[in-house]
RNA sequence: CGGGGUGUGGCGCAGUUUGGUAGCGCGCGUCGUUCGGGACGACGAGGUCCUGGGUUCAAGUCCCAGCACCCCGACCA
C-alpha cells in the first residue's frame, strides 16, 4: 500500500478528547474515528491489525478443538426472559422493535441462543464435549464508555462456549481455553496476568480474568510477591490481622460529641482504627443493608453484593437511614431495621467501639456476636496494597490493568434454564455443564498500544502491526529515488512482505515522524544519499542502529528480520 | 444516574467579561524556492459559531430549554 493512497490521515495536534495513550495515538495515527460515544469506525490500518488479532485467536481456538460458528446479533427478547437476564442486564441491553412491534435485542453476549441450539443438537453424551466460538460484534449500552477502544458500546468479541457432560469435563475444557488464552496473548505480544475474578452478570461459580498491566486500565489486581496468588480486588482474599486478645468487658455508652467518622472516632478516643466497627449503609432491592467491617478495613461492594445474592446495591439516602431507625455517623446494628452483613474480621477482635444510634454517643466494648447478631457473616472487606496474602502470608501488591479476557465456569445455570439436557450412560437426563470464554478484540489492540508506546508513537508488536515495514522514500520527486523505491517496493511485495510505502512528497521530518507515530516494526529509507552508495537503510522501531544493506539484498534482509512472515 | 468540564472551517484553539455580524496556527489547493527529523514565500478555497426559543435596531457573545461529547465515580471483553 502506498501512503499517498491510504485512507486515514495522521494528525499533527493531539486530539482534545483523548486522555490515554492508546486513544490518542490511534486517533492521531488515523486508525480509528469516533461516530458516537463508545462507537468507533475502524479505518484501514486498525482493521488490518484487528484482523490479525482475530486470525491468531482463530488459530488458537481451532488448535484447542473449538469450532467456529456465527450467531445473530438480533434476537427476540423472549430468550432473555427465559434465562432471566433481561432483568439482570436491564438498560445495558440495546432493545429494538421489529415492524410487528415484537421486542428484540441487540445481543450483548450469546449464552442464550447458543444454549438453545445445543439443546436441539445434543441428544446424547456421545455428542459431548463441545466447544463452539465466534468472533462477532456485541452491543452493550454501557453507562459510561471511556478511553477510546478500552470501553465501548459496540465491539468485536471472540466468545467461546464449552458444553460438557460433567464438572470434570468442564475442568478440562476450562484448562484448554486457559492455555489457548495464554498463547493468544503471547502471540499478540501482549503481557498479561491471569487472576481470580468475580463473575458478575455472566454468572457462574468460578472465573479468571486476563489482565494486561497498564496504568490506563480500569481494573485493580493484587499479586502476592511470594506464592503467585493473583486476584482482582473485587474478589481478592487476604489475611486479616488478628488483634491482641482481651477479656470481653461490659457494653457501655461513651460520649463522642460531633464524631461522625472512624478517623475522628479513633483519634477522639485515642484508640487504633481496628478497635472500631465501621458501618456502611446500602439499599438493596428496597431493603436497608447494614454492612459492618472492622474499622481499619473498607467494604468491598462486589463481595457485599455477592453476600446478598447478587442484588443491585446503592448507598442509602439520609432519609432512608433515618427511616430504618439508624443514625448517620453513629449507626448501630443493635435494633437496626436492616439486613446485617458482617465481615468475618469482627470475629478477630473484641471490645470494639461502634455506633449507638444516638447522635453524639458510641458504644464501647462491643463484642461480636455477643452484643448483636448478623444475618450473614462472611468476607466483605476490600484488599489494599501491602496487605498479607491469605495463601502464604506474603505481601500483596496492587497493580492497574486492562481486562482483555475473562473465562467462566458457568455450570448448569443456562442449560437448566433452557432445559438443555442429555441422557448419560445410565440413561439419566442431566443438564449440560457449561463454560464461557471471552476476548475483546479491539480492547486487546488498545491494550497492546498502551503497553508498547513511547514518546514518538506506537510500537506495535510485529504479529499485530498493520504492516511489517514502513518504506520511506526521501526526495521522491527525483527520478532515481522514485525508481529505486518503486523497485524495492515491488521486491518486497513479491517477497510477500507487508509494506507501507511512503511515496508522499513531504519533508523528511514529516515522513520520519509519521513512521514513528505508526511505529511499524521495520523502517526502510531510500534516499539520494543511500542511492549514491547503492544501499538501503534499515532500522527497527524498537531502537538500535540503522543497518546499510546493499540495494539488491534489501528484500531478503527484511525477510530475515521478521519473525512472523 | 451523581459530580466536573467542553461545544466556533478537517484538526488544535482565541474571541463570550463590556452584544455591532468571525479570527489565529496547522492542514488543504495553485505556483516558486527548499530537502536526512513536523521548511519558506505568494495567492486562494473552506464556517448552520451544537440545536430550538427568547431579549434587542443588532446575538458566537445576554436569558431560557434541550442535545452531544470528554473526564471522575457506580458496571464490563
Amino acid at each position: 500500500m502506498r501512503v499517498s493512497n491510504l485512507f486515514g490521515k495522521t494528525l499533527r495536534d493531539e486530539p482534545a478528547e483523548a486522555e490515554i495513550a492508546s486513544h490518542r495515538l490511534m486517533l492521531r495515527a488515523g486508525l480509528i474515528s469516533q461516530v458516537a460515544s463508545g462507537v468507533y469506525s475502524y479505518l484501514p490500518l486498525a482493521w488490518r491489525s484487528l484482523r490479525k488479532i482475530e486470525q491468531i485467536i482463530r488459530e488458537e481456538m481451532d488448535a484447542a478443538g473449538a469450532q467456529e460458528l456465527r450467531l445473530p446479533v438480533l434476537q427476540p427478547l423472549e430468550i432473555w426472559e427465559t434465562s432471566g437476564r433481561s432483568e439482570v442486564l436491564g438498560r445495558d441491553m440495546f432493545r429494538v422493535q421489529d415492524r410487528r412491534e415484537r421486542p428484540m435485542v441487540m445481543a450483548p453476549t450469546h449464552e442464550e441462543v447458543l444454549t438453545s441450539h445445543v439443546k436441539a443438537n445434543v441428544n446424547s453424551y456421545r455428542d459431548l464435549p463441545l466447544i463452539l466460538y465466534q468472533i462477532q460484534t456485541k452491543f452493550r449500552d454501557e453507562p459510561r464508555p471511556r478511553g477510546g477502544l478500552i470501553r465501548v458500546r459496540e465491539f468485536d468479541m471472540k466468545d467461546a462456549y464449552s458444553f460438557d457432560a460433567d464438572d470434570e469435563g468442564l475442568d478440562q475444557s476450562y484448562q484448554a481455553m486457559m492455555r489457548a488464552y495464554g498463547r493468544i496473548y503471547e502471540r499478540c505480544g501482549l503481557s498479561t496476568i491471569m487472576v481470580e475474578a468475580d463473575s458478575g452478570a455472566i454468572g457462574g461459580k468460578h472465573s479468571h480474568e486476563f489482565i494486561a498491566p497498564a496504568s490506563a486500565g480500569e481494573d485493580t489486581i493484587v499479586l502476592c510477591d511470594s506464592c503467585g496468588y493473583a486476584a482482582n480486588v473485587e474478589r481478592a482474599a487476604f489475611a486479616k490481622t488478628a488483634t491482641p486478645p482481651e477479656e470481653p468487658l461490659p457494653l457501655e455508652e461513651v460520649a463522642t460529641p460531633g464524631v461522625k467518622t472512624i478517623e475522628r472516632l479513633a483519634s477522639y478516643l485515642d484508640i487504633p482504627a481496628w478497635k472500631t466497627i465501621k458501618a456502611v449503609l446500602y439499599v438493596a432491592d428496597g431493603k436497608m443493608v447494614f454492612a459492618a467491617v472492622r474499622g481499619d478495613l473498607e467494604v468491598n461492594e462486589v463481595k457485599l453484593k455477592n453476600a446478598l445474592g447478587g442484588a443491585q446495591l446503592r448507598f442509602a439516602a439520609p432519609q432512608e437511614v433515618a427511616a430504618a431507625g439508624l443514625t448517620v455517623g453513629s449507626a448501630s446494628p443493635i435494633g437496626a431495621d436492616a439486613a446485617i452483613i458482617a465481615d468475618d474480621s469482627l470475629r478477630l477482635g473484641s471490645n470494639f467501639v461502634m455506633g449507638s444510634n444516638k447522635d453524639g454517643f458510641h458504644l464501647r466494648n462491643a463484642n461480636f456476636p455477643r452484643d448483636f447478631d448478623a444475618d450473614v457473616v462472611t468476607d466483605i472487606a476490600l484488599v489494599q496494597d501491602g496487605y498479607g496474602c491469605r495463601v502464604c502470608g506474603g505481601v500483596l501488591s496492587a497493580r492497574r490493568g486492562i481486562e482483555v479476557g475473562h473465562i467462566f465456569k458457568l455450570g448448569t445455570r443456562y442449560s437448566e434454564a433452557f432445559d438443555c439436557t442429555f441422557p448419560d450412560h445410565a440413561d439419566a437426563l442431566r443438564p449440560v455443564v457449561m463454560g464461557c470464554y471471552g476476548i475483546g478484540v479491539g480492547r486487546l489492540l488498545a491494550a497492546a498500544v498502551e503497553q508498547t508506546n513511547d514518546e514518538a508513537g506506537m510500537v506495535l508488536p510485529e504479529s499485530i502491526a498493520p504492516y511489517k515495514v514502513w518504506l520511506t522514500a526521501l526526495n521522491v520527486e527525483r527520478e532515481d529515488v522514485a525508481g529505486a523505491a518503486d523497485a524495492l517496493y515491488g521486491d518486497l511485495v513479491d517477497a510477500g512482505v507487508e509494506v507501507l510505502y511512503d511515496d508522499r512528497e513531504e519533508s523528511v521530518g514529516v515522513k520520519f515522524n509519521d513512521a514513528d507515530l505508526l511505529g511499524l516494526p521495520i523502517r526502510l529509507v531510500v534516499s539520494p544519499r543511500n542511492i549514491k552508495r547503492d544501499v538501503v537503510e534499515a532500522r527497527r522501531r524498537t531502537g538500535g542502529e540503522a543497518t546499510l544493506v546493499p540495494s539488491g539484498e534489501a528484500a531478503e534482509y527484511v525477510r530475515s528480520l521478521l519473525s512472523v512472515r
